[in-house]
DNA sequence: TATTGTTATACTCTATAACTATA
DNA sequence: TATAGTTATAGAGTATAACAATA
């Protein structure tokens, strides 16, 4: 409890709660990512969609709207967009299915963004006193649907 | 590390970082907590406005907006909406001060939405091992800005 | 001159419904 | 008939710039 204590007498009443502050800690990182990631003209979404593809070569739309929580409405604009700027592919496997690709650019910048990432999280995880991290990432995985 | 170590082989590449699932968590928080603030037909936001004016009666539309990281431009029309709804008033202090507060039925219904917080910060704590919950919330308090 | 609040506008992310063409 | 992908649209949240009125 390293001197956080006033949070409990604050005009935000609900400061101590925990999702309030998951939610302040998310937006906060999520707006950092997003300005690193800017640096190369990509959305945080746009970004983990090459990562995606990037591991799952070949992939269906679908899958990769599955595993990441992107409705396919929302997909379509996006990978037009990426495919416009030469990062990915869209192979067709049969005649309603498209098998996604990144090309060699698109592989390049996938690399660059990893590495960025992997910075990133690193730095994030610094910020927590190395005694909470592991408790921190354990009770993280309890939270999500 | 209970049961949660697959997360390390996934297609999902970026899975087991904490920022990813710090996002993941936020997002299904704050799913949920709209889901209960619809029965009251609140977005979260507004029901944040209505729990600070509640604690801060008589405050400035400035001091809100800034505790609560809301543009004055957002601030304007919800405000404008929630008065319109009877649920606050806005009160000249000076010609360009108006200071907050709440109707009577404003504050029967920050009353309630403040109960159903209250709960469903237990029930989301709950979620998480005992053991973890301290660090947890700990270490939540070093990813703000 | 700086501050409080307003208006207008736009962009990102997400959500839904209707549609096509294929399997 | 169910599935993969598309199109159109709308809402919530956020961001910026220009502005009026006042301190």
């Amino acid at each position: 409890m390293a001197g956080k204590e006033n949070l409990l007498q604050t005009d935000v009443p609900f400061a101590p709660f925990s999702g309030y502050q998951l939610r302040l800690a998310s937006n906060t990182m999520m707006h950092e990512l997003g300005e690193i990631l800017r640096q190369h003209s990509l959305t945080v979404v746009e970004a983990t969609v090459l990562l995606f593809v990037a591991r799952n070569e070949g992939c269906l739309q679908r899958l990769l709207g599955g595993k990441l929580n992107i409705a396919s409405a929302n997909l379509t604009p996006m990978l037009s967009k990426l495919e416009k700027r030469q990062f990915i592919r869209r192979e067709p496997i049969d005649g309603r299915s498209k098998g996604l690709f990144l090309t060699e650019p698109g592989n390049e910048l996938a690399s660059n963004v990893w590495k960025d990432m992997v910075v990133f999280e690193k730095a994030l995880l610094e910020r927590i006193p190395a005694s909470l991290r592991g408790a921190f990432m354990e009770a993280l995985t309890y939270l999500s649907k």
